[in-house]
RNA sequence: GCCGAUAUGGCUCAAUUGGCAGAGCAGCUGAUUUGUAAUCAGCAGGUUAACGGUUCGAGUCCGUUUAUCGGCUCCA
């Protein structure tokens, strides 16, 4: 048979092999790395044996497969050293996962020591470098096989599997596990692990079910690999808003006034108005009307919406039910208002599209365990919108409305950390939506068609459709890699009707209109706790909420140092001066520890010249300049919205 | 909501078995008048998250509440 490799040279077999000798032939440091094999595209074990002509790709801890194989297997490690040293826990699951693996026990919850003792005990069943091998039974028996381990949970997967599943365990020295693999040869190659931390989780994610413990870890092929990983997770915490957003002195919380309610403090204040200026700007620009509508109303609206009887629990409800005439609910979204001016006077064809933005403040009543920072918050503002068109205006409009997204995420500099997700219905599930499989299908089909006409890539993700209509979401993570949705576009097919809205058609017919919900930018919050991140607090320069600040050498040039502050504030420019009597190196430490992209220095030679010095993050712009070359030059960077490359180290 | 950790001035952290709450930075005042990342001195700042309990005595021990952080999606 003849085996092709991935570098496309082929190896002639006259016997069927596994994978793994396939790799020894090939060369003792390849079996060695080995972790998994790649079949024609196809992850499989290494102890998969190879039997006819195939592509064959030999996995290593360089590819994400071979990595997910290699810290697997020390998944196991992790379990095998639990069940030593607890013998009382039950095995649950145990996958890799992006940045590492995780096992999750029924045991009691675990301290750092804990884990400590645990990390001990990995490192003596990995000493003994144990063969793994694999085998597999046949259905009844290896429930029988996991009910006399005493193992309820493994039996649980068992019974779920399809019947036609092949049930394969991986034993390791007499420790065995049930196991899909693919796994190492053995525990013998893991070299540097470290177990990061130990948390509760539901048995298969259900607040149903019982909490178990979860422990999660890492693990490298090198230990330097490994160190270098730990400081990251050390470094990427300088950046995580949360804390960087309340060291800058942009947002605080108060445990009085409650979780998930961010107070925003002047700085961070005046970064959101600078976006909400700009954005509430160039909606206008593009054909945008503006609404101003009521932050809670009588719950008949909610009903009408139906939001009452499938969102209550998300919902501030304000007066009890059972006492009160009239009970009243902050609004969880902007929908139904913005329908309400819709159809607050008559509409004929000549009015659509009639595209409607507000400056919207939404209140979600989250879980009490689920808010963070300004990512998850019970208040929050988003640039909120909604287009009322007729159906054959949905292409271009829909395209307006992701051009427009487009714009805001490239005039933030973030439009390359972002992926692209269009949230389908699910069919299976087909009572949590409104109207059929042929509605769906057809503007699904009709926003796949806009989505690759514009070209944009994009994963499809089915369940994740609004119960009116499929959504483009546009994704992004945060320091940690974890996943929100940070500007959403959706096509709503139904609540026209339900809201009974209509237009006046060139026939004098009345007509249902088709209507795009969607954000421009976003959440203000979830916004500025992307930019803290991504800039690690050293916004461009036009969001800054201090631009320039003016340093005196001594109070003898104070009064030069006011003339050039008046000067930068005559032309919008958010300048401050540093009036205290400290030597120089102190303001400018200052002023640097506080982000501020542009520092005047000014002095004698300057206040002769009538000059300033400047110092900034970007190179090339150090030195004498010109007031007005100054103000010239850094209005032009502040109304292009230039974001410049930081050179000089923060 | 559930599991776990944490909570001491604005910030970072001390405080021995339960025994007088302390320091650095920031702030304020004064001196200094400074040329590109920290001048010196002094002052002020705390009901130790809140409430309750044990005790002669609680930052420390116990209970309740609140807030903050990590996790509860990635299916053997």
């Amino acid at each position: 048979m003849k085996i092709t490799l991935k570098d496309g040279s082929v190896i002639e077999c006259a016997e069927a092999k596994s994978v793994i000798e396939i790799a020894a032939d090939i060369s003792e440091g390849l079996a060695r790395m080995a972790c998994a094999g790649e079949i024609n595209g196809k992850v499989v074990d290494l102890r998969t044996v190879v039997d006819e002509d195939c592509s064959l790709n030999i996995l290593t801890f360089n590819d994400e497969k071979g990595k997910a194989a290699y810290r697997h297997t020390a998944s196991h490690v992790l379990a095998e050293a639990v069940k030593n040293l607890y013998p009382d826990a039950k095995l649950a699951i145990g996958p890799s996962i992006d940045t590492g693996f995780y096992y999750d026990f029924d045991m009691p919850p675990l301290s750092r020591e804990d884990l400590d003792k645990i990390e001990a005990e990995m490192k003596k069943i990995i000493k003994k470098g144990e063969k793994i091998t694999r085998y597999t039974l046949p259905r009844e028996e290896a429930i029988r096989f996991m009910e006399e381990k005493g193992e309820p949970y493994k039996v649980e997967l068992i019974q779920d599997l399809p019947e036609d599943a092949e049930i394969s365990f991986y034993d390791q020295g007499g420790f065995v596990d049930l196991c899909a693999g693919p796994h190492l040869m053995s525990t013998k190659p893991i070299k540097a692990f470290k177990l990061i931390s130990s948390s509760g989780a539901y048995w298969r994610g259900s607040e149903k079910n019982k909490m178990l413990t979860r422990i999660y870890g890492t693990a490298f092929t090198k230990k330097d690999e490994l160190k270098e990983y730990l400081t990251y997770l050390e470094d990427i915490k300088k950046r995580d808003h949360n804390k960087l957003g309340r060291d800058l002195e942009l947002f605080t919380t108060v445990d009085v006034v409650g979780q998930g309610l961010p107070l925003f403090m002047p700085k961070g204040t005046k970064i959101i108005q600078t976006l909400q200026r700009w954005i509430e700007d160039e909606e206008e620009k593009r054909g945008y009307v503006r609404t101003r509508t009521p932050l809670m109303a009588k719950s008949d609206l909610y009903v009408i919406s139906d939001h009452w009887a499938h969102y209550k629990e998300g919902m501030f409800v304000l007066g009890d039910e059972e006492k009160d005439k009239e009970v009243f609910a902050l609004r969880p979204m902007t929908c139904p208002f913005q329908y309400y001016v819709y159809k607050a006077t008559p509409k004929s064809y000549r009015d659509l599209p009639y595209r409607m933005g507000e400056t919207s403040t939404l209140f979600r009543n989250e879980d009490s365990g689920e808010m963070h920072g300004l990512t998850r918050v019970r208040q929050f503002t988003i640039s909120e919108g909604h287009l009322v068109l007729m159906p054959e205006q949905l292409e271009e409009e829909f395209k307006g409305c992701v051009d427009l997204a487009k714009y805001c995420l490239t005039t933030l500099g973030l439009q390359d950390d972002v992926t692209y997700r269009m949230s389908k219905w699910d069919p299976n599930n087909a009572d949590h939506y409104l109207g059929d499989a042929e509605m769906w299908d057809n503007v699904e089909n009709t926003m796949r068609t806009i989505l690759d006409d514009i070209g944009l890539e994009y994963t499809e993700a089915a369940g994740e459709a609004a119960f009116y209509g499929p959504k483009l979401d546009i994704q992004a993570k945060n320091v940690y890699g974890k996943e929100d949705t940070m500007i959403t576009i959706q096509i709503d097919m139904f609540l026209a009707e339900r809201f009974d809205m209509s237009y006046v058609d060139r026939d004098g017919q009345k007509k249902r209109p088709y209507i795009i919900h969607r954000t421009s930018m976003g959440c203000y919050e979830r916004t500025l706790a992307w930019l803290i991140e991504k800039y690690a607090g050293a916004f461009p320069t036009w969001l800054c909420p201090e631009q320039v600040r003016v340093l005196p050498i001594s109070e003898k040039y104070l009064d030069y140092a006011n003339k050039v502050n008046e000067q930068l504030q005559a032309n919008n420019i958010l300048s401050t001066v540093d009036t205290r009597s400290e030597k120089i190196g102190y303001k400018i430490r200052d002023a640097r520890m506080q982000k501020i992209p542009y520092m005047l220095v000014v002095g004698q030679k300057e206040e002769e010249l009538g000059v300033v010095a400047v110092r900034s993050r970007f190179k090339g712009d150090e030195g004498q300049k010109g007031l007005d070359e100054f103000i010239n030059d850094i209005c032009k960077e502040i109304r292009t919205k230039e974001i410049r490359k930081v050179e000089v180290e923060e």
